[in-house]
DNA sequence: AGCACGCCGACT
DNA sequence: GTCGGCGTGCTC
């Protein structure tokens, strides 16, 4: 009698935890098969993750079914689910379900129905409020109702006792509903002329009417089947009419599934392999050769070149190379960069055999793309993170373009996976050679490679079709001096000149303005100066409420100060500068030039981007005004002029990683001018002129910046030289959250203490940086360390608790 | 999501 | 002593 270990979708399920059931008779599983279990008094959802001669349980109940519409989990993938759940503390169910289609839906609904027994529907002393009529009555008026309908009409608290009193006197009973495929394949109805009518059958078959006589014409004249659809939209024909001739014999028709393609209708033009610079060559070598090699370890390379190095050219020829050894690829992009142009320089390339994952395809549409991956019909699937769990058989390359992007990092909800490092996992097991992208790789990343666990790959040449552009001259503007000099306006002097000339020049011009972050710190207007944390080194966040400065990861705090600690200036200001602001003057100091604004609020809305982009790609428009998105994919060589208002706002974020961010941001801007053959002039206005991260960026210097910055992460022991894992303990009072993750802390440092682990820092608790969340308080507590995660996993955190291993960003 | 269990305060 | 509120943990 064989047993299945089942990962059972319940949230108390939680790290790798399984529940054996006993298969029965006649019931044919295989490891990865999607089931229904009995769990308590409900039917659950599970995933079949080992199949036993004894169960590891005692007391094992039957599974109830298998769920057949989602084809089981590869043997691999549920390897690597069982990777990610070990490694980043999340249910194995929910890892798992990472490898299913899209729009499998792991929802339960509740449903209310009269218990089969009704006398005691008529006793007499049942006395029943008024909640408690309305709901056995509409049960009683529908048969069967759903709890959503009721909670709608009576309110969540309400709808709950009233309910749980009617099942307590035994009036109601509840029943559960899984819904599990909200997405199912699409059919079609297809039609074809079954046989040739000559001129003189044409009358006595069809008779005397004439629109019978018209569709068939119509079907009769297109050269093989076509879709009913479409005939009845040419021909306003109804469905009686072709029945008519379907029962005479000489139409067919039939139902075949649709494919819903998202690149239907759009004509691509094959591209053919570019010639390739030396650099690019000897990386595609390198690359190609790991490819053959059958080993048990993963190759990873990283490939290191600046904007316009051709780094996609290597991934297209890498791809190739995989293909034409009857492999497959997986490109991950970051979502933002997954524009049509990216998308179709891959599908160009491999015309018909590229598949694009994306968050803004329909479900139904994403859902086919699913399954003809699945099917083996792409050679490369294109998508954001979450495209690494695709069912690519016989894998061969992972590509990650722009590595270093926090978007590669799942935030919410768990599994907070990154995908580059799920990608690196798969790579290990399947033998796929992995190829990390960037210009201005992460620091974890590059030290990697210069340890030599990844193999470091150099494009240093620019090459662009005005052959060797050099990278655009960079001009830090020191705004100090222009308060010193009497002018407190938005745009520096020489910025204002540049964009004055530019637009009389008939070029265009691109402001950026940094906003993240903006506002949470206190900065000396004179100086620069921003206070930050003495342990920490994260800049302090400033509570308008208390006029307090907080530090987010050991909970310091400080009084805000009235002048500057450094120089004594009591021009202590707050940074925060809208898009709109920006826009008005711009409008203002640059008239008549045309204005336009690209930032998350101008662009709600279905093809907001395209629009704006377009607007400002045929000269539509003058200046360009944008956040962080425009720092993407943008590439426009009329553009003789950037601008980087705010430079620094980046390098105050209370982040360890915050010079990295700036130095990434700034490089990208930089690359965006002088793509044409007129060059061109970037600016980054800032109060911190000297900024190693400014600076490096401004000379296009990575190997600078990062020199200095490995020595900053070495010196407070931060990532590559630890590991972090945040835990934010959320409640709805504030002083019982804080109380929680005092107590908790203290609990980590006995077990710490009790187990004899030296390398393991415990910091905070301290409000989280967005401490008040949906109506909830936030309090976190970071570690750092060798292996946090390790520690954690053998550490159960109570209800409440949240875990990110390896947190990005504002934790 | 329910149900059992256990702890604590109010009452017979 | 006993009833019942609710907070906590378990469901193979």
């Amino acid at each position: 009698m064989p047993y299945a270990e089942v990962a059972v979708n319940a949230p108390s399920a939680s790290s790798g935890r399984c529940f054996s059931y006993c298969i029965p008779p006649g019931m044919d599983v295989v490891p990865g098969q999607l089931v229904r279990v009995p769990f308590g008094s409900r039917i659950l959802e599970g995933a079949i993750v080992e199949i036993n001669e004894t169960p590891a349980f005692e007391h094992t109940r039957d599974l109830t079914a298998v769920i057949e519409e989602v084809p089981p989990v590869s043997p691999q993938h549920l390897q690597l689910a069982q990777w990610i759940s070990s490694h980043y503390l999340a249910s194995l169910f929910e890892c798992i379900a990472l490898m299913l289609p899209p729009g499998f839906e792991r929802k339960s609904l509740t449903f209310l129905t009269l218990p089969d027994r009704s006398e005691t529907l008529e006793h007499p002393d049942l006395r029943l409020n008024e909640d408690q009529e309305h709901v056995l009555a509409t049960v009683r008026d529908m048969g069967r109702v759903g709890l959503k309908e009721i909670e709608r009409d009576i309110g969540e608290k309400r709808a709950q006792s009233a309910i749980s009193g009617l099942i307590r006197r035994g009036l109601l009973t509840r029943s559960y509903e899984l819904v599990s495929a909200r997405v199912k394949p699409k059919t079609g109805l297809v039609v074809e002329a079954a046989r040739h009518l000559d001129e003189r059958e044409l009358d006595t078959v069809l008779g005397r009417s004439k629109q019978r006589r018209a569709l068939y014409e119509f079907i009769a004249s297109s050269t093989g089947p076509v879709s009913w659809a479409s005939v009845r939209q040419a021909t306003g024909c109804t469905k009686a009419l072709l029945a008519s001739l379907v029962a005479r014999g000489i139409v067919s028709a039939r139902e075949v599934t649709v494919t819903r393609d998202p690149l239907a209708g759009r004509l691509v033009n094959p591209s053919s392999p570019l010639q390739l610079t030396g650099a690019q060559r000897f990386a595609l070598q390198e690359i190609v050769s790991s490819l053959g090699k059958r080993s048990a370890s993963s190759a990873v390379f990283l490939l290191h070149g600046v904007t316009g190095s051709g780094k996609t050219e290597v991934y297209l020829q890498s791809l190739a190379a995989a293909v034409s050894q009857g492999k497959r690829g997986i490109v991950l992009v970051p979502e933002i960069s997954l524009t049509p142009q990216t998308i179709e320089r891959f599908s160009a390339r491999f015309p018909g055999r590229v598949a694009v994952m994306h968050s803004h395809l329909t479900l139904g549409e994403q859902f086919d793309e699913w399954q003809r991956i699945e099917k083996g019909e792409f050679d490369v699937v294109v998508g954001p993170r979450s495209a690494i769990f695709t069912p690519v058989s016989n894998l061969g390359l992972v590509v990650i373009d722009e590595e270093h992007e926090w978007t590669y990092k799942q935030q919410e909800p768990a599994p907070r996976y990154h995908a580059r490092e799920v990608a690196i996992k798969l790579a290990e097991m399947t033998g796929a050679t992995v190829v990390l992208g960037s210009a201005t790789p992460s620091t974890e990343t590059f030290y990697s490679a210069s340890r030599g666990n990844y193999r470091l790959l150099t494009l240093p040449e620019r090459v662009t079709p005005f052959e060797n552009t050099p990278l655009p001259e960079v001009k830090v503007v020191d705004m100090r001096n222009e308060l010193k000099s009497g002018n407190s306006e938005l745009f520096s002097r020489i910025l204002s000149a540049a964009v004055t000339d530019a637009v009389n020049n008939d070029e265009q011009v691109i402001l950026f303005l940094n906003r993240r972050g903006a506002s949470t710190f206190v900065q000396c207007r004179k100086c620069g100066y921003v206070l930050r944390c003495r342990r920490c080194d994260i800049s302090l966040t400033y509570h308008s409420i208390t006029d307090t400065l907080v530090c987010h990861l050991c909970n310091y705090r400080m009084r805000a100060p009235g002048v500057c600690p450094k120089c004594g200036n009591p021009r202590i200001r707050f940074l925060g500068t809208g898009t709109q602001r920006l826009e008005e003057e711009a409008v203002a100091a640059f008239a008549p030039a045309r204005v336009i604004r690209w930032d998350s609020d101008a662009t709600k809305g279905k093809n907001a981007h395209e629009r704006i982009l377009g607007e400002f790609t045929r000269h539509e428009a003058d200046i360009l005004i944008g956040t962080q998105m425009i720092t993407k994919g943008l590439d426009i060589p009329n553009v003789t002029v950037v601008g980087v208002m705010n430079a620094d706002t980046g390098i105050n974020l209370p982040d360890f990683r915050a010079a990295e961010r700036t130095f990434q941001v700034l490089s990208q801007v930089a690359g965006r001018a002088g793509r044409g053959e007129r060059g061109g002039k970037v600016f980054f206005q800032t109060y911190n002129p000297d900024h190693f991260a400014i600076e490096s960026a401004a000379r296009h210097d990575y190997r600078h910046f990062y020199d200095i910055e490995i020595i900053y992460r070495r010196q407070l022991s931060y990532p590559p030289f630890s590991k972090l894992a945040s835990i934010v303990y959320s409640h709805t009072n504030d002083a019982v959250c804080r109380t929680e993750a005092a107590r908790l802390k203290k609990e980590l440092e006995e077990e710490r203490e009790a187990r004899g682990i030296s390398e393991l820092d415990i910091l905070g608790p301290a409000p989280a940086y967005i401490h008040r969340l949906r109506g909830r308080y936030r309090w976190q507590i970071v570690l750092r360390g060798r292996d946090p995660s390790g520690f954690l996993s053998e550490f159960p955190l109570g209800r409440g608790w949240t875990v990110d291993i390896d947190p990005v960003g504002l934790v």
